[in-house]
DNA sequence: AACTAGGACAACCGCGGTTCC
DNA sequence: AGGAACCGCGGTTGTCCTAGT
């Protein structure tokens, strides 16, 4: 993989003072050839790289652009809400750990992943009055965006082969899907086995399933959530003192549904009043 | 049509860890 | 063994675009 071992005669330095290193958006140019460089030297060493294949860049700016927006395989814009669940449930994990997190969504980096972060999740903690971190917003993810999230791949993919990010995740069970009670944010919780009585894959409360239920709805397999009898009543998943003011889920869901990208054609059934219920409760 | 504010995303910076010499 | 160079990560800033006024 190291092809380049270091040096490279012709193109070397120039003195450091005169080597004036270029900062700002790439240009056409300078992609061409990074990639060219690239394709017939191979990646790595990126600072004799920035210098072998005459770039007037940093080793780091090289690295960036390559990783972030040159590699071949790299996916930007549009994040599906397979993914978006994927990312709700590694956050839950791990945290801003978003090199990590960007290892278990194909052709993802970690620069677009934290700036999806940024933009959409923080921005709406904000909206909400809430931290990011806060039971309150965690609850909100978990117990409603997500389990919307899994509503609408369902419904997407029950859609037919609609679109092919969808269509990857195959098909849920048509089953009704509850939540089972979990303890803060820790994710939908741990799939089980189905049981007899039981045909589709339960979701439980206590590990993380946004990535397993994913990976389900990859395989086509179906699952089965169950919702936890106490959300939002007084002493369970939302202790009154932590509530906000009267009024403040109702007020947020439009929102949510807004800039969660939960809109469109199938936004009329991600909010019910059984969930503003909840959440008054 | 011009201006402004906000959103989305690309790029940079600083730091800690690792590798190389 | 130790210092320098390099790499990768997470946080922050900058830039461009678009919708709203």
């Amino acid at each position: 993989m190291e092809v380049h071992g270091g040096t490279c005669s012709s193109a070397t330095p120039h003195s450091e003072e005169e080597m004036e290193l270029r900062r700002g958006p790439w240009t056409l140019e300078e992609d061409l050839v990074l990639m060219n460089y690239i394709s017939s030297h191979g990646e790595g060493r990126w600072n004799s790289l920035a210098r072998c294949a005459g770039l007037k860049r940093t080793g780091k700016s090289c690295r960036l652009r390559w990783l972030n927006y040159l590699r071949p395989d790299v996916r930007r814009g549009n994040i599906t809400p397979e993914e978006q669940l994927l990312i709700l449930e590694l956050h839950s994990r791990w945290g801003n750990r978003w090199s990590k997190i960007a290892q278990h969504l194909p052709g993802r980096t970690d620069n677009e992943i934290k700036n999806y972060w940024r933009t959409r999740v923080q921005k709406h903690a904000k909206h909400l009055q809430c931290d990011v971190d806060s039971k309150q917003f965690k609850d909100v993810m978990r117990y409603l965006w997500m389990p919307r999230l899994i509503e609408r791949i369902r419904a997407a993919s029950a859609n037919s082969n609609a679109t092919e990010s969808v269509a990857d995740y195959g098909n849920l069970a048509a089953s009704d899907h509850t939540f089972e009670a979990g303890t803060g944010w820790g994710g939908l919780g741990e799939i089980v086995k189905p049981g007899p009585e039981s045909p589709a894959t339960t979701v439980s409360s206590s590990g993380a399933a946004g990535y397993e239920v994913a990976e389900k709805l990859k395989a086509g397999e179906a699952i089965q959530l169950t919702l936890p009898a106490q959300i939002g009543c007084g002493g369970g998943l939302w202790p009154e003192p932590s509530l906000p003011s009267p009024g403040y889920a109702y007020q947020a869901l439009p929102e949510l549904e807004q800039y969660w990208g939960l809109g469109g054609e199938i936004s009329d059934n991600l909010w019910n009043l059984e969930d503003i219920c909840y959440l008054q409760q």
